[in-house]
DNA sequence: GCCGTTTTCGGCCCGACTGTTTTCAGTCG
C-alpha cells in the first residue's frame, strides 16, 4: 500500500466534514473537522507515523474520537463513518453543496424536496423551474444557477495565481494609487501581504483625502480589463490577466483595524478573536470592543491594534495560525533580503542559463554579494543542456580566470549534479573533489516509491562531496506535487552529516517549503536561499525564497548564506571534513 | 468534536451580503 501523506489525510478529514455537514450534524464536529485537517496539513511531520506511534492525539485538535478515525484511515485507508455517508448521499451532492451561493443546507434541501444530487439533475430542475417552489429559493435562484452552470463552473476552486505575478501587478497598482493626488496610505493585504505560494485575488487598503476620487483611479488604470464595483470608498475591478482587485478606502483612525483584519489569515484572525475573548475583548475590521467599558477602540496603525491586545506586532508572514499566538511564544527576528551574502546555485550558458559567468558574477558583485557558485547542469539532465566532464574541466578553468579578474567577490566553480537512482551523483569524485561547492538535485526518475525515493535522497545526502540538495521535493507551485518523499529521515540524514537543505527561489519552486524548512532548522540543518537564476535578471528573485524563509519563521543565523565567505566556507562538507584530516 | 488563568461541562469569532422574506437563514471572507 503506498503511504498516506498528511495532504491526503487532510483531504480525508476534510471530506467527512463535508459530508457530517450534509448530514446536518451540529457545527462545531464539522468546524472540528476542518481544524484537524488543517492541524494534519500544517503537520511538519508524518501524520501516519504519528498516528502508529500512538501520538496523533499531540496535535492540537485531534482527540479521542479524531485519533480513532486516523488510526481506521491509517490501517484500512478508509473512514467506516465516510463509507457509510457515502452511501447515503450520493458523490454528486458534494459538487452542488461547493457552487458559488451553495452550501450543505441548500443543497440538502434540494435532495431532500426534489431529488437533486448531482450538477446535472440539478440543471434539470432550474429548467422545469422547480427551485422557485421550494422554501428559500426563487426565480433569481434558478436563473442565476443556470448561468452558472453554462459558464462551466462545477464547484472545484479556481487556480490560484503565483505570487510572483500577482505581486508584480499588486505593485504596479499600488505604485499608481500612491501616485494619485488623493492619496494617503495606500497598502497591499491578504495572502499577498503575507507572501504565501499563490494567491486568489488582491487587497488594497488606502486613505485618502477624496476617497470616492481614488476608487475612481483604480478603475481607470490600463491594467484594468472590467470594473465590476466603483463607490465611495471602494471599488472591485478586473485586471487583463483575470486577477480581481478590492480597493477599500477607510477613515485614517482605523486603517490599522482594517489593514489587519484583511491581512489575515483567517486562522490568524479567529485564534485571535478566540484568545480576546476570554479577555473580554472582541475585535472586528471596525475597531475593538471592551466588554468592560462597552468602547470600542480604533487603531490608525497595526502596531497600536496588536499592542492594544497586548501583543507584539506579528509579521504578515507569521499570521497562519502556526504558533505565533501560542502564550509566551518567542516571535523569531527573521531573516531579510539583505542579510544575503552569497549565492550557491545559478546557471550559465554552459548549460541552460543565459548569460556568461563573468555576467552573472558582475551581476551577483553589483547586488553586494561576497560570493556566487557557478553550478551547471551535470552530465545527464537528460534537457540537452548539461555540462560533460570534459567540459566541466573547461568551466573550472573559466571561472579561475573570472574569480581572478574580479575584485570584491569569490566566483566558485561548481555544479548542480544530479541524482542517479541509486543516489550517486553523475560526476565522478575526483571530478567532484577538485569543485568549491557541489549542490544536487534530482531531476529524473520522479515516480519512485517512498522508500526508494528517500533512499536515494539519503545516499546523496551521505555522499561525501555533495555540500547540499538543491529543491530537495521537486514540487511545483499549482503544478505538481513533491515526489513521494519521508522529509523526516531526509532532515535526519542533513543533520547528521552536516548537508545543507535549499530553499529554491524560483517562484514557482518556493523548495523546501515553509512547514519542512521550518522543521529542518529546528533539527539544527543549515538552510540555503538560493535563487536558481539562469539570468542575471533572476537573481531578483531571491525574495520569493526569503519569503518562504520567513514563512519558515527562520532568522538569519538559521540561513547559511547569509555569513561572510569564510564562514560559509568552513560550514561546507568538504571544508568539515578536510579540518577533520583523513579518515 | 475539542478543550481548559471561568478545566471534565459548557462553551466554541465577527460582520456583510443575498435573496428570500415580514424577521431571517445561509453563505462568504
Amino acid at each position: 500500500m503506498t503511504e498516506l501523506n498528511n495532504a491526503s489525510i487532510a483531504a480525508a478529514f476534510d471530506e467527512l466534514g463535508d459530508l457530517y455537514e450534509l448530514d446536518g450534524v451540529v457545527q462545531y464536529r464539522v468546524i472540528a473537522y476542518r481544524n484537524a485537517a488543517k492541524a494534519v496539513r500544517d503537520a511538519s511531520v508524518s501524520v501516519a507515523e504519528l498516528t502508529r506511534q500512538g501520538r496523533a492525539t499531540e496535535l492540537a485538535g485531534i482527540g479521542k474520537t479524531l485519533d480513532e478515525k486516523l488510526r481506521a484511515l491509517v490501517e484500512t485507508g478508509d473512514i467506516p463513518a465516510a463509507q457509510k455517508l457515502r452511501a447515503k448521499y450520493p458523490s454528486g451532492l458534494r459538487a452542488v453543496s461547493h457552487l458559488p451561493g451553495f452550501g450543505p443546507k441548500r443543497a440538502r434541501r434540494l435532495y431532500d424536496e426534489l431529488g437533486v444530487d448531482s450538477l446535472e439533475s440539478l440543471r434539470a430542475a432550474c429548467e422545469r423551474h422547480e427551485l422557485r417552489g421550494i422554501r428559500g429559493f426563487g426565480a433569481k435562484v434558478e436563473e442565476k444557477l443556470l448561468e452558472v452552470l453554462d459558464a462551466g463552473v462545477d464547484g472545484t476552486p479556481e487556480p490560484r495565481i503565483l505570487l510572483s505575478r500577482a505581486l508584480t501587478l499588486g505593485e504596479q497598482v499600488v505604485g499608481a494609487l500612491r501616485a494619485h493626488p488623493a492619496a494617503r496610505q495606500v497598502e497591499l493585504a491578504g495572502s499577498l501581504r503575507r507572501m504565501t505560494d499563490s494567491v486568489k485575488d488582491l487587497d488594497v487598503i488606502a486613505t485618502a483625502s477624496d476617497p470616492a476620487a481614488l476608487a475612481a483611479a483604480l478603475t481607470e488604470l490600463s491594467l484594468v480589463d472590467s470594473v465590476g464595483s466603483a463607490g465611495e470608498n471602494s471599488a472591485r475591478v478586473t485586471l487583463h490577466t483575470g486577477l480581481k482587485v478590492d480597493l477599500k478606502v477607510v477613515e485614517p483612525d482605523q486603517f490599522g483595524n482594517v489593514l489587519q483584519h484583511f491581512t489575515g489569515s483567517k486562522a490568524h484572525n479567529v485564534g485571535l478573536r478566540e484568545l480576546m475573548v476570554r479577555r473580554g475583548l472582541h475585535i472586528s475590521e471596525y475597531g475593538i470592543l471592551d466588554d468592560a467599558t462597552g468602547e470600542t477602540t480604533r487603531c490608525a496603525t497595526e502596531e497600536e491594534v496588536y499592542a492594544r491586545l497586548g501583543l507584539p506586532w506579528i509579521p504578515p508572514e507569521l499570521r497562519e495560525g502556526r504558533g505565533e499566538l501560542q502564550p509566551g511564544v518567542e516571535l523569531p527576528e527573521l531573516v531579510t533580503l539583505a542579510d544575503i551574502r552569497g549565492d550557491l546555485h545559478c546557471h550559465t550558458v554552459a548549460s541552460d542559463g543565459r548569460a556568461s559567468i563573468e555576467e552573472m558574477a558582475r551581476a551577483a558583485l553589483a547586488r553586494g554579494y561576497e560570493y556566487l557558485a557557478i553550478t551547471d547542469h551535470s552530465a545527464s539532465h537528460g534537457f540537452g543542456n548539461h555540462v560533460e566532464p570534459a567540459e566541466l574541466e573547461r568551466q573550472i578553468e573559466r571561472v579561475a580566470e573570472v574569480n581572478a579578474a574580479l575584485e570584491g567577490i569569490e566566483v566558485l566553480i561548481g555544479t548542480e549534479t544530479n541524482i542517479l537512482t541509486d543516489g550517486a551523483p553523475d560526476y565522478d569524485d575526483e571530478l567532484l573533489a577538485r569543485l568549491d561547492w557541489v549542490i544536487a538535485s534530482v531531476h529524473t526518475s520522479f515516480g519512485m516509491g517512498e522508500r526508494a525515493m528517500t533512499d536515494r535522497m539519503v545516499a546523496a545526502i551521505e555522499h561525501p562531496w555533495i555540500d547540499a540538495i538543491g529543491h530537495p521535493t521537486g514540487r511545483k507551485i499549482e503544478t505538481r506535487a513533491g515526489y513521494a518523499l519521508d522529509m523526516e529521515r531526509v532532515i535526519e540524514a542533513a543533520a547528521r552529516t552536516g548537508t545543507m537543505l535549499e530553499i529554491n527561489a524560483a517562484p514557482d519552486r518556493r523548495d523546501l517549503d515553509e512547514i519542512h524548512a521550518r522543521e529542518a532548522a529546528r533539527a539544527g540543518v543549515r538552510i540555503l536561499v538560493d535563487s536558481d537564476a539562469h539570468s542575471a535578471r533572476n537573481f531578483e528573485l531571491l525574495r520569493y525564497g526569503i519569503a518562504t524563509a520567513r514563512r519558515a519563521w527562520l532568522t538569519k543565523d538559521d540561513v547559511a548564506n547569509t555569513r561572510s565567505w569564510p564562514e560559509f566556507a568552513a560550514l561546507r562538507k568538504r571544508a568539515r571534513a578536510a579540518a577533520q584530516g583523513p579518515r
